[in-house]
DNA sequence: AATTTATTACTACATTTGTAGTATATAAAC
DNA sequence: GTTTATATACTACAAATGTAGTAATAAATT
């Protein structure tokens, strides 16, 4: 799965975050100095044809929803690079991880416990 | 920071991993088939340029040398999509992460070493 | 009914990316 | 000294991306 460009990703983001909306909703998401609307129109139609998003038409109207999953798409990409980068090991990567994104403690306990639970998971 | 093209994310890679090399040898490190020679050479023009990749003049020859570090690629990319897609939070990515990447037993236990040594580390 | 707002289709164009050929110049190997 | 391998500069061009205008239409508002 290619990975997707910057605007893509932005509207990707919106549309996960909305689950479900017309253009306007999604047209509002965007900060200022927002696209014009045809900018984004262009978008949703070659985002639709790549299978990206999906509409349900409503009347005349489309009511847009994401096709990606966003599980799916940071699956993907994070194995992606986790193959490129890192020698394909995730704990490299979690390992690098944790050390450059400066976790506060309580984000290292938080995930501490997760850990854990994951580990339990795995033994049962 | 604009994140890397796949093709440039790739030179960047053996670049990173070779730590300084001639033309040719980046060239050997494409799996078959390999882009032409002067694909390679537009690549690293362009990437010169933008600053991406610095050289040593070695008489009439280059060495070429990341400029880009890996680290830094890396915590402006994730910070990038923490931002974006986990509402700024680590933790949550984190924990997205753990749950969605199939870590093993033996990278879990792994994992968690590492984060304990970060707690310790947090904690003096 | 006339106007404004929202939507979609279609078209357009500059920039960037992907890919590589040609031409030229050395350095190395024969 | 001539061929060959390596490197660089320059040029080229298709595809993808970023951005948006115009036209047509329908729905909502005045």
């Amino acid at each position: 799965m290619k990975p997707l460009t910057k605007t893509e990703e932005e509207i990707m983001k919106y549309l996960w975050k909305l689950e479900s909306c017309y253009m306007k909703e999604l047209v509002e998401e965007f900060p200022d100095p927002k696209p014009a609307y045809t900018t984004i129109a262009t978008y949703l139609t070659r985002m639709t044809d790549k299978g990206l998003v999906g509409y349900h038409q409503r009347g005349k109207v489309r009511e847009y929803f994401p096709k990606l999953k966003k599980g799916a798409y940071f699956k993907g990409h994070f194995n992606a690079m986790i193959k490129n980068f890192f020698n394909g090991s995730a704990s490299q990567f979690a390992s690098f991880f944790t050390t450059k994104t400066d976790l506060s403690l309580n984000e290292l306990e938080e995930l501490k416990k997760i850990i854990d639970q994951q580990i339990d998971e795995k033994k049962k």
